[in-house]
DNA sequence: TGTAATTCCTCTAGTGACTAGAGGTTCAAG
DNA sequence: CTTGAACCTCTAGTCACTAGAGGAATTACA
């Protein structure tokens, strides 16, 4: 049986935001001590793993939900695990390309500063310059 | 003069958030018609042109006003203002970095899948496993 | 000029995913 | 048996908006 702290040291997430999962109904109400504090067991331990990974993996808590509910899962709803997936997948690519825009705009505007402090930062003025932008955004 | 709704069409900027700007202190107090409706200049238009920008650069609204208060700042303050680019250059660099990792790990995830739906999908298996993870998270 | 559609106003509350703090109780080590 | 760390609940705050209610002003057209 682990205490709360524990489970946040195995885990890497931290205690408030444990009580927080419960709350949401992502883990289920653990076993208690006569003095109130929460028992967790080892498959509260294996839960809370699967949602810290597919929160790192960029996952919002609804579609971690999905996931949850589809374990042991058969037939049709394993193609959903996959749709999942390969939804993320997909809409991180996106922000992978996104952000390549941005931060190609980003080095042109930190380059057009260097040098010349004189009197108006050129920085200033290319950020507020969409103009010249190569990307739309 | 401009509308609140002029303003929102011409920078893409929703008329409720031009609102929360100016809450927020980061557009100043328009005039306002004998009905109380809000009238814009050019001047109102160029500085929310300005933090739309910042924005989508992914500034936080905190930078995105200590870049305002720069505007025709001379010496150190030009300075600061590169400075801000340059950390956010840094970050948005960090960032692509990250999602890189997790692209690859999606990636091995669907994959993982593709080809026997049988009877336990992999998917979920692989969520749940991080030790079969490449990148440390 | 009348009226109807559209835009605008303020205000409150909700979102996601936590984080911080107050004020108090229980547990574990020595 | 004491002390200090870890635990409890509850409220409120964060960021950057977004949604909706209920009502007033403006604009377009007949």
């Amino acid at each position: 049986m682990y205490s709360i702290g524990d489970l946040s040291r195995h885990t890497g997430v931290k205690v408030p935001t444990i009580r927080f999962y419960e709350e949401k109904g992502l883990l289920p109400k653990p076993a208690r001590t006569a003095g109130n504090q929460r028992r967790y067991d080892a498959a509260a331990l294996r839960r809370l793993q699967f949602i810290r990974h597919t929160r790192d993996l960029g996952l919002p808590l609804a579609e971690v939900e999905a996931l949850l509910t589809l374990e042991g899962a058969q037939g049709d709803d394993l193609n959903r695990a996959h749709d999942i997936a390969e939804r993320q997948l997909a809409d991180i690519r996106d922000r992978i390309a996104r952000l390549a825009r941005l931060e190609k705009e980003l080095a042109r505007i930190t380059k057009a500063c260097d040098g010349h402090h004189d009197h108006v930062c050129a920085v200033l003025h290319a950020f507020g310059d969409h103009d010249t932008c190569d990307g739309a955004h």
